[in-house]
DNA sequence: CTACATTAATTGTATCTACATATATTTGCA
DNA sequence: TGCAAATATATGTAGATACAATTAATGTAG
């Protein structure tokens, strides 16, 4: 369905404005679909999320706020999630002895498994994507960091 | 920025998959554009987004239900939404005679004033999708129509 | 070397999503 | 007609975001 269809809106004010709505209805729909492969494993995305971050370090230990910066979620209440996570012993934290104030995240063996087993699933989410080629996608990438930089010389 | 050096990612497994976050990212950076926005008028996004759907129904009420087909994130719970706005008096709710199960909401003139506050400021965040041409944005609309209509023949 | 600012993480609170369950009303059918 | 199914909304609870406030450790200026 169009998005006028979906949200029962027959015409926007621009073009653009419509594209504004489309981002997020599109990615609301996109996070329901993670959600429900997510369930059956106990994880939520942002706890997926900083597991898939972990993985990436390849065995060295995060600090939390260098965590934080790397999640699709800036605003995420790191510390809370990490409890979660530990809880679960898919991550292990200790107190950084250089900087005690820092702590030293990172995931677990059990963790990885579970992470694997969520490789397939979560490619097949990446597959909707394949309708468009790489060269289309690669525009739409392209168009997503020009939007988020448009706005540097503004205050907020 | 690019989305790499955003989430310090230096490689994705693919383009597509680029895609998936940079629409999760980008998405979750706009919400807090409007975030921050909307916070001077004790609005949260859901809520502004309520208002504008029975700004858009020019007087005629609409029961909860078709408000929430209507909205961004269809998993909104729009009773308690409904709920903090009858308190600002930003709404009126009441039951619809015909059908007692359902109630009729419908937006003040309060709530009116506060939504024309609010034009300026959300054009202003429209404006930033303007770099992209008519003829691209339609291009990128389609495409985001195109993803969600992907599944259509899977389970879940 | 002490006092103050800075930094990293934790905790508290309000709001929201997600979803299951409950309640009230209406509809449909035997 | 009467009673079960369907429908519309409300409520309870867990997990998140958003952000302020707190705590603890470290840096730094005088």
């Amino acid at each position: 369905m169009k998005l006028e269809e979906e949200i029962k809106q027959e015409k926007f004010k621009s073009e653009h404005h419509k594209l504004m709505i489309n981002l997020l209805f599109t990615s609301s729909w996109l996070q329901r679909l993670q959600l429900n492969m997510l369930r059956p494993y106990d994880l939520t995305p942002p706890q997926y999320n900083i597991l898939r971050i972990l993985r990436g370090a390849k065995g060295e230990l995060l600090s939390l706020g260098e965590i934080t910066t790397r999640m699709i979620d800036r605003s995420s209440n790191t510390s809370r999630l990490i409890d979660k996570l530990e809880t679960k012993k898919w991550v292990t934290r200790k107190t950084c002895p250089n900087d005690r104030r820092q702590s030293e995240i990172g995931v677990t063996k059990e963790g990885l498994k579970v992470l694997e087993q969520l490789d397939g699933p979560i490619d097949s989410i990446t597959e909707q994507f394949q309708f468009l080629s790489v060269k289309e996608t690669k525009e739409v990438n392209q168009f997503l960091d020009q939007l988020r930089n448009q706005n540097l010389n503004q205050p907020i």
